[in-house]
DNA sequence: TCAAAAGTGTTAGTAGTACACCCATGT
DNA sequence: ACATGGGTGTACTACTAACACTTTTGA
């Protein structure tokens, strides 16, 4: 099977996806893991069509594996270190090769194609942990959420593209409003508080937070969240967008 | 002759940089023209070669055109729509092709090579004008200083590449402190401030802009600078880098 | 002595932070 | 009644914006 056909996708150029998720207090970055027979991880990655825009790739590769369209999604930064060859991956391919090659699973040009160095365009996208049943890519053994704090050692840099990808959303949290694109469609104060808190890393004020983000005028106020807890009933909130 | 070296270079991706300079209140943006034999005007641009990083890429470029090492560069966005073809430019060398064939300016396989589309990363480069004599690229028939508010209608999407280059300058100017880079090694108040105002466009109070400067503490106020004018002789400063 | 522009100071307004208080909820 | 957590109000601080005044320079 010709997996990476030349004439369909660009050569040496790739699209690597930090999703981020938010749940139980954590946020969270979804991981695949690869057994080339021993496992290594990785992030969500693909290539792009000589038909495709960027962007739609980027959207293309996140819908196979988390099943969503809309999902918010950025731009961050391009990794081009010449010594992005995926070695990891590779070896692993190597070791596979004559099963796969005789099994038909990948053909010689798809092996040509993977050896070279690749620069990688990183997109990060949040979206909403409940409705994301995440989906494996063709090689993966599994996909799971990880804890931003608590991630598995990846190959290549995919570890600092994850930094500089937290780094880009702590940037964009408050000045673009996107925050609302990793919770449920409705929520409380203390939701989007203790959201901002695991992305922050560090506690805010509870009233000063309210009132500030009150102040964006973003929100509308619905009905308010009995939980049968004994204390003040909070009110919904839902994002306003347009 | 094989200007554009499959082996050599990275196919379908480029790097375009916008190199802003600071002179006479104006902020400018070096361009190129090529005559094919009808005029076009692109940024100044280039390939990554395999062995080399895309940041490194960026400067050599750089280097190329203006004869400076040590260029502050920046890394903004990925340009990667599918139309992004370079159908002026090629058409051009269409009509040149028997010609540079004959002369061996351009052999068949660097004609393939640029009938491709190109995803092109976009670096923005801040420069003291004084110290850039620009230099023609390979094709280029002149190059110069343009008005970014005056600039010529160029190739593809070059002219939207100057607006975001911008609107990331403008968003990093104060944050990072890189005005700096576009101004002589001593300069006055006053022309920190006008290049400020060029800038973002728009003009500043002078004496809570000199406070706000003067408060970030990175410049070192050096002696008097005496012009000649009847006017109390203003400070030169410097800024000071660790 | 005067105009021009540089330097500095003073006040008002605004946004952010810290602290305090009251209210609804279910046991 | 009471503990719990939610909502709101107030005072304090820090930063920014607006206005005013003084100083230096060379004609």
């Amino acid at each position: 099977m010709k997996l990476f056909d030349e004439g369909h996708f660009i050569r040496q150029l790739s699209i690597d996806s930090v999703i981020f998720g938010y749940q139980e207090l954590e946020l969270k970055v979804l991981v695949s893991k690869v057994d080339l027979p021993h496992s290594v991880w990785t992030l969500p990655g693909g290539f792009i069509k000589q038909e495709e825009s960027i962007d739609l790739a980027a959207q293309r590769i996140l819908e196979e594996r988390t099943g969503l369209t809309d999902i918010y999604l950025e731009q961050y930064r391009v990794f081009g270190e010449p010594t992005r060859i995926n070695h990891e991956i590779f070896e692993g391919f190597n070791n596979m090769k004559a099963e796969w090659l005789s099994k038909g699973i990948l053909d010689e040009s798809s092996f040509q194609w993977l050896s070279k160095r690749f620069v990688s365009i990183g997109y990060y996208a949040l979206v909403d942990i409940n409705k994301v049943s995440p989906r494996r890519g063709m090689l993966d053994a599994s996909v799971g959420w990880y804890n931003v704090k608590e991630l598995p050692k990846m190959i290549m840099d995919h570890n600092e593209m994850v930094d500089a990808a937290l780094e880009a959303l702590r940037q964009n949290l408050d000045q673009k409003l996107i925050g609302f694109n990793l919770l449920p469609e409705t929520f409380t104060m203390r939701e989007v508080q203790e959201l901002y808190e695991a992305v922050y890393d560090k506690p805010f004020a509870r009233n000063n937070f309210q009132k500030k983000i009150l102040d964006l005028n973003v929100l509308e106020r619905l009905e308010k969240k009995f939980t049968g807890a004994q204390n003040k009933a909070p009110y919904l909130y839902r994002f306003r967008k347009e």
